[in-house]
DNA sequence: AGACTCACG
DNA sequence: ACGTACGTGAGTCTC
């Protein structure tokens, strides 16, 4: 039983601010109207550093003045005392929104569940504390209700958000002694440390700063693509002589191969009939003239619908700029992910693709900087693999596609086709995932019997890389998990499956993980060194996007070259590997019209 | 809510 | 005989 003191005038925030002063550490928890940081206001904050009791400060209380209110900010400001949170990313944001900077040693107990096991469904503070601690804690649906009647959480008494909140934040407290000691059993405690506490206000300040765009070019291209989307759907029915919904794969189904009657042999099938994805309708190419206006139409209306009409909509009336989440505790492998919009996926490559990315411009007096790593899943695989002929192509500088397909069919690197360049790159990425000869004929244009002898040899060549494969696959048997060279883990408990194809799936995640892992960790010590050092090198650049290889900048005009070198550089320093890490950069006044510099 | 499709690394 | 290449998020349709 937790007991919640209301603290509801300024005497009593008075004492309490003496009391918090006065701690090693604490929790706090703040409560607001929105889900978004943008909109949200904090209406309560719960506090707690003792087992048993926590502070509820009631922000809607008449009695508390604004000015007492910022005596909290000395407590959040100092550096002597720790913040423990459950996602301290919103609640620095939130604070940093009202003036204040958090500070101080952070441990996030959301991150901590999160290592500890990565891949779960919700790391739902209620959920924790039912695991943890065997308690059942008050849900916030108990206080609002569910369905039509349903009320916010501003709008419940403020007794009751206080028993809530204030439980909340003390389970919180028990939940981060709990997590400490499994961090450490699990030789998790560097990475949390050194890798994910730091690089929540850096993630933070890209939210916060968020990235600039043109809607107005959006907008006029979504109207342009709406009228060439009306001209192919006119064609694709007149060729069809029906009328039907072109976005529904069901009706399009119907019409290709019942109406049409379209040849379907070959083609892939889903849990509810034949595939209609492009994949399978380029095996169609030639056999019906309607399958290229339906390909013609699919890529416009996704790159409208998806991009065009989506992102205008989410930039802020405030700042002209679109503020997305980049999600620290959703991927398995350690990578971040983005949402609202999703940042990671914006087209690249085509026409239209070009227009979009010309969107995401810099303010006037600004550039884009974009610095990509070079080949990182493939340095992290010589140098995990420890295989020195790989590592001695990277530490060359060679073009390893070219170096790979030279070495494979023994021949110099100059005679390399450009055919079998394409198949090396292809079984160069493909080793990453734990790709079969059939997935790689596919993907390079081969025939099965062509890939298996292609792996074999790509094996005998690279013989490290292979050892390392068949290591990591025991050792996912022998332990249940596998990990990265951070030692963040993945378990794979479908690896003890008796149906073999659930067995092969867990190989070739555990495969992947150690490599996608190990270049995301790298990445995010990248951004933990530049956020750092940034301000020194311009005072007004910003990180604006990561894209997993990918960090994009915005800086003045005059800055421009020392940001890009400053970013190159500590992207080659990130991490120590058998190999250089390299990071290419560009420079333009958008993110479509980039030109690469030379530092 | 789940299926399908498709955008990215 | 075969959906066998990993990791994401979002728009749309359908039930």
């Amino acid at each position: 039983m937790v007991a919640t003191a209301i603290v509801d005038s300024q005497e009593k925030l008075n004492i309490l601010i003496k009391k918090l002063a006065k701690q090693r550490a604490f929790v706090f928890n703040i409560e607001t109207d929105d889900q978004s940081f943008f909109a949200a206001k904090i209406f309560g904050i719960s506090f707690c550093f003792e087992e048993g009791k926590a502070y509820y400060v009631d922000f809607k209380s008449p009695f508390i003045s604004p000015f007492a209110k910022g005596g909290l900010r000395g407590i959040f400001e100092d550096q002597k005392i720790k913040k423990y949170g459950h996602n301290l990313k919103y609640n620095f944001e939130i604070l940093h929104k009202n003036g204040i900077n958090l500070a101080g040693a952070m441990f996030d107990t959301m991150i901590a569940a999160y290592l500890l096991n990565p891949g779960a469904r919700t790391y739902d503070i209620g959920d924790l504390a039912a695991a943890e601690l065997g308690e059942k804690i008050i849900q916030k649906e108990d206080l609002t209700g569910e369905g039509r009647k349903k009320i916010t959480l501003p709008e419940v008494a403020p007794e009751k958000v206080a028993a809530y909140s204030g439980e909340r934040a003390e389970a919180t407290l028990r939940l981060v002694k709990i997590f400490e000691d499994k961090l450490k059993e699990n030789g998790l405690l560097k990475l949390f440390s050194e890798i994910e506490i730091p690089l929540i206000p850096v993630l933070a300040k890209m939210e916060i700063d968020g990235v600039k765009i043109d809607a107005a070019l959006l907008e006029k291209n979504s109207k342009r693509a709406e009228k060439e989307l009306k001209k192919i759907s006119e064609k694709i029915f007149k060729l069809a002589k029906i009328k039907f919904n072109l976005d529904s794969p069901i009706q399009l189904r119907q019409v290709l191969f019942e109406k049409l009657k379209i040849k379907t042999v070959g083609l892939g099938r889903g849990k509810t009939g034949i595939s209609t994805a492009a994949e399978e309708l380029l095996k169609l190419k030639g056999a019906h003239p309607i399958i290229d206006l339906i390909l013609n139409y699919r890529e416009l209306s996704k790159l409208r619908s998806t991009y065009l009409l989506a992102l205008p909509k989410l930039v802020n009336p405030v700042t002209g700029r679109i503020h997305a989440n980049f999600n620290q505790t959703v991927t398995t492998t350690g990578r971040l992910s983005s949402s609202n919009p999703n940042l990671q996926n914006i087209p690249v490559g085509g026409d239209l693709a070009e227009v979009i990315r010309k969107a995401f411009v810099a303010p006037r007096g600004f550039k884009i900087i974009a610095a990509d790593y070079s080949h990182i899943d493939l340095r992290v695989v010589a140098s995990l693999s420890d295989d020195q002929n790989m590592i001695r192509a990277f530490r060359a500088g060679a073009d390893i596609h070219r170096e790979t397909a030279s070495q494979i069919w023994n021949i110099p690197p100059e005679k390399v086709t450009p055919e079998l360049r394409k198949a090396a790159k292809t079984i160069n990425f493909g080793v990453t995932y734990g790709m079969g000869a059939r997935a790689l004929a596919l993907a390079a244009g081969i025939t099965i019997d062509e890939a298996r002898l292609f792996i074999t040899k790509y094996f005998t060549v690279y013989e490290g890389v292979r050892n390392f494969l068949e290591e990591t696959k025991q050792k996912a048997r022998d332990f249940g998990y596998v990990e990265t060279f951070f030692g963040r883990r993945r378990y794979l408990p479908e690896i003890y499956s008796p149906v073999p194809q659930i067995a092969a799936e867990a190989e070739r995640m555990a495969i992947n993980m150690p490599v996608q892992g190990t270049a995301a960790d790298i990445m995010k010590l990248a951004m933990i060194k530049i956020a750092d050092g940034l301000p020194k090198i311009s005072p007004t650049a910003r990180m604006i996007l990561q894209v997993h290889d990918e960090l994009v900048f915005e800086a003045a005009n005059a800055d421009i070259e020392k940001v890009a070198r400053f970013v190159k550089k500590m992207m080659g320093e990130a991490a120590k590997l058998e190999v250089p890490l390299v990071a290419e950069v560009e420079t333009g006044e958008n993110w479509g019209e980039m030109k690469r510099l030379e530092t």
